[in-house]
DNA sequence: AACTAGTGCAA
DNA sequence: TATTGCACTAGTT
């Protein structure tokens, strides 16, 4: 049977926007969607080998449906311009490969693709509409198939009558009555207010239609959902004709228009030199000249086992011969200290197998045991510090840990974070690894490795070993030409192991003084929670924002200040203004301080305490935070409160281990110092030289007074203006943070640029920079791209100007902090010191200290975080020792 | 069960 | 209308 693929062009452009990172060509034009386009269509058509082909776009008009209802995708934003450009290249380009495209006045190209397709499928030719647009899936019949494209590029699934019968419990025509009844925001149709997705499906499945609801009324048994459809009938009816596609487009057309034919060479060469589509150049040899780097890699079909000593020991021969080899755990973390392997995914140049390990025969572990401690084989992994705490577990050292594709990733492009070995291997390989998911399930059916089909279960692991290795040969390269070879090899692979073994050390903590928290919290919450409800006469959830505001503002009567999308804000800047008007407010805002010490921290350490060691082990990730830095979660060691007396208080709850001290360093300033070693500003350089305090030194500066003349609020001002600095400040946010007028705040802001003007030019060079460029880097030449720097919206571009300003700072902080944490690891290491390294807290370090050791340790963390790196100017670092988190401070 | 919005904690 | 995060509760579907 002859086949026709139908592409919808503005849809999958859309896709491929959002799910790549920024590229750009020399001359600043992007490129990202024409190659994410690119690459999926030619990806399709190797699969599906069409014999024929359009792509469909929209165009810019008003169609029939905005005819019908002026409404019509009346809340839908239009394309960024970053995408607008990249259109008229894309269609460019089709002409040149000689690929079909098609476009109608009037119509969406939805409709397009609804008529032509169904002309086909009469004409007997095998439809597939490619779209990453589920309201296609209303044309599948016999003849048509929807290639919808789900997250990024990278996963695409195939919908027929069936699997759409599976997913939605409705036939192909249903699913435009399903949006009559439910709506769909993103076309703003208003369907049934109320009726969402699986109150639409069950009407559908006991009436088949809109119509068939609304005559049958009566029949519906929830009185408040006949009310509603009743209402609003004629809607429904409205909203199923807008959702419709068209299928009767007057359009003629003849099917060799669409013959698939080869490209225009010389042309196409020339438009992919030009926006530099390097992968993609490949595509225009011819079929023989193909370099092997450019084939496409398929998933392995077969898994290879080994199943017994032998199979192992020839295993271990090639592994040593080889001295690369990447490998993927497949294990169950009950938690950091019980980790359960159920086999390992192995794969080397040119094969790969998969472990197993069983109670009886080993040999996974055996495996592992082997290779790990062999300095010189090279150990490549997606997630290492997994492997790290497995390798804790079984008990064997793992060496030469020297790549993880997902780090490399997020040095690459940091938007991306901790992206999907899937979703990896198949933009940069070509390869369909199964899903996680698919293989392991997800939320609540989500199984284990060991419940899991044993088949796929070691198929998808020796899967992702094999891309793992393909993908650490591309990526190596791209580390070296990025220029973050230092970065990668010398800070991040080095990091791996510190984390692992930090989250494996864990905080310990005092179960009592959780307890004793616990008790005056919860007096206090009920005394407070009997007092509100007498004064608003009568009870409701203090904790719900909607039930508040109605109190407050409906039946209170209080002047409302702010509304959110929702309803009233309730926020705290509102309700200190409030406190005046009624003597409820002081008492919720005191409420909200106890309940969100119980219920976050309370709580929520109780849970997270591990039942074996009796300590917290946060997880320190490495691949989330777009300027470099770590976050911590499960739970989150990095906000634990310290401003206000008796959240600082919790900290008494972190102690140290059994007869150990807890010793806590942190920078001074460091942000203010990195900013002033960029400027160079000599006012600023002078002040840190000198030990000046420097937010009294801002003051002087701000206010033209005498360093010894200014008061504690002028300091504390001069503080937050330095803040203010670091973060790309704006009248407005600095008004509303010290809660002076905007103009005032505007003159500190003028007063501080004049006395600072290097300050000034280094921050209007560094947003040129990322306009030149399209990215701005930190100290380690550490990268961020901030494409909205020259959006055309004001909003976009002024955040992409603060992100500008802001990422080299806070960025180059987090670069000197994890070269300091790699050296203080291996110093402690070094020295035979069993003292630990426990918490980052960005610009904080705790360690977990032997009392014999203290003084030798304080000497060696203070010297290892104040020479991370050399600056303009000194770094410092403050440091305390105590039987708690509550003494260091 | 999975999602969003509002709120609030840290550096 | 100040940067970066994470997590809680309520509320919706």
């Amino acid at each position: 049977m002859e086949k026709i693929m139908i592409i919808d062009g503005n849809s999958l452009m859309n896709r491929a926007f959002f799910a790549l990172p920024p590229l750009t060509n020399k001359d600043g034009v992007p490129t990202n969607a024409i190659h994410g386009f690119l690459s999926m269509i030619y990806k399709m058509i190797e699969t599906y080998e069409p014999e024929y082909m359009s792509v469909a776009f929209d165009l810019k008009g008003p169609t029939f449906r905005h005819v019908a209802y002026d409404q019509y995708k009346g809340t839908r934003k239009g394309m960024p311009e970053e995408l607008r450009v990249q259109v008229p290249i894309l269609k460019e380009i089709l002409d040149a490969l000689n690929i079909h495209r098609m476009e109608l006045e009037g119509f969406e190209a939805d409709d397009l693709i609804g008529t032509i397709s169904k002309r086909c499928g009469e004409r007997g030719l095998k439809v597939f509409i490619v779209t990453g647009d589920k309201d296609a899936l209303q044309l599948v019949d016999d003849q048509i198939e929807v290639l919808f494209t789900k997250k990024g590029i990278s996963l695409i699934e195939k919908y027929d009558a069936a699997a759409i019968f599976e997913e939605y419990h409705l036939t192909p025509l249903q699913l435009i009555d399903y949006k009559g009844l439910s709506g769909d925001a993103s076309d703003n149709i208003p369907g049934i207010p109320g009726v969402g997705p699986k109150t639409a499906i069950k009407l559908l499945e006991t009436f088949k239609s809109v119509e068939a609801v609304i005559e049958n009324l009566e029949e519906i048994d929830n009185k408040r959902l006949r009310g509603l459809v009743e209402t609003h009938a004629n809607q429904a009816l409205m909203s199923k004709s807008l959702a419709r596609i068209e299928t009767g487009v007057p359009v003629e057309f003849e099917l060799s228009e669409f013959a698939v034919e080869e490209p225009k060479l010389e042309e196409a060469r020339a438009l992919f030199s030009l926006y530099e589509l390097k992968s993609l150049m490949g595509r225009l040899k011819s079929e023989v000249t193909i370099a092997e780097s450019e084939m496409p890699v398929t998933a392995e079909e077969a898994i290879t086992w080994i199943v017994d000593e032998k199979g192992l020991n020839a295993l271990l021969k090639t592994v040593r011969a080889s001295k690369q080899l990447a490998v993927y755990s497949l294990i169950e973390k009950i938690h950091v200290r019980d980790i359960r392997l159920a086999g390992v995914g192995v794969a080397l140049k040119d094969r790969a197998c998969f472990i197993p390990e069983s109670a009886d025969l080993s040999l996974a572990s055996e495996f592992l045991k082997a290779i790990g401690p062999e300095t010189e084989i090279e150990k490549w992994s997606y997630d290492l510090k997994r492997e790290y705490l497995l390798s804790y577990q079984l008990g064997y050292k793992l060496e030469n840990g020297c790549f993880d594709i997902a780090i490399a990733r997020y040095l690459i492009d940091p938007s991306r974070s901790s992206e999907k070995l899937s979703a990896m291997a198949f933009e940069r390989l070509n390869m369909n690894l199964a899903e996680e998911e698919a293989v392991f399930g997800k939320g609540a059916k989500a199984v284990s490795v060991f419940e899991a089909d044993q088949q796929s279960a070691a198929m998808y692991a020796q899967n992702c070993a094999r891309a793992i290795f393909d993908l650490t040969i591309q990526m190596k390269g791209e580390i070296e030409s990025e220029n973050m070879a230092q970065l990668f090899n010398e800070v991040e692979m080095p990091l791996v192991e510190v984390l692992a073994n930090m989250e494996f050390e864990g905080f310990n903590v005092d179960l009592k003084e959780l307890d004793d928290m616990d008790v005056i919290l919860t007096e206090k919450l009920g005394t407070l929670e009997t007092e509100i409800y007498e004064l608003a006469g009568g009870t409701f959830n203090i904790q719900s924002p909607k039930q508040l505001g109605e109190i407050l503002f409906d039946k209170l009567g209080l002047p409302a200040q702010k509304k959110t999308k929702t309803g009233y804000s309730t926020s705290h800047d509102v309700l200190e203004k409030l406190e005046k008007h009624h003597p409820i407010i002081a008492l919720i805002m005191e409420y909200r301080i106890y309940s969100k010490l119980k219920s976050t921290y309370i709580d929520g350490l109780r849970q997270v305490v591990n039942p074996v060691t009796g300590k917290i082990h946060s997880s320190l990730n490495q691949t989330v935070a777009v300027t470099g830095r770590l976050s911590s979660t499960e739970p989150n060691l990095q906000n634990i409160p310290v401003r206000l007396p008796l959240g600082r208080r919790l900290r008494k709850v972190f102690i140290p281990s059994p007869e150990h001290t807890l010793l806590d360093a942190d920078y001074s300033q460091i942000e203010l110092r990195i900013l002033a070693h960029f400027a160079k500003d000599e006012r600023l350089i002078h002040a840190f030289r000198n030990k000046l305090d420097i937010h009294t030194q801002t003051a002087a500066q701000v206010f033209d007074l005498d360093p010894k003349d200014v008061t504690s609020l002028e300091r504390s001002r001069a503080k937050e203006v330095n803040f203010g600095i670091v973060y790309g400040m704006s009248d407005y946010g600095l008004s509303e943070n010290l809660g002076i007028s905007r103009k005032e705040a505007r003159l500190y802001i003028d007063q501080y640029f004049a006395k600072y003007p290097s300050v000034k030019k280094y921050l209007d060079d560094t947003i040129e920079e990322c306009r030149t460029h399209g990215y701005v880097t930190t100290i380690l030449n550490r990268k961020r791209y901030v494409p909205d720097i020259h959006s055309k919206n004001f909003n976009l571009r002024s955040f992409a100007e603060r992100t500008a300003m802001n990422t080299p700072i806070q960025g180059s902080a987090a670069d000197i902090i994890k070269i300091a944490m790699v050296k203080v690891y291996q110093d402690l290491k070094k020295g035979g010191h069993k003292s630990k390294l426990i918490l980052q807290v960005h610009d904080e370090l705790l360690i977990d200290c032997v009392p014999e050791e203290l003084e030798a340790v304080e000497r060696l963390l203070k010297g290892d975080m104040e020479s991370a790196v050399s600056l303009e100017v000194p770094i410092e670092v403050d440091m305390k020792s105590g039987s708690n988190w509550y003494e260091t401070k």
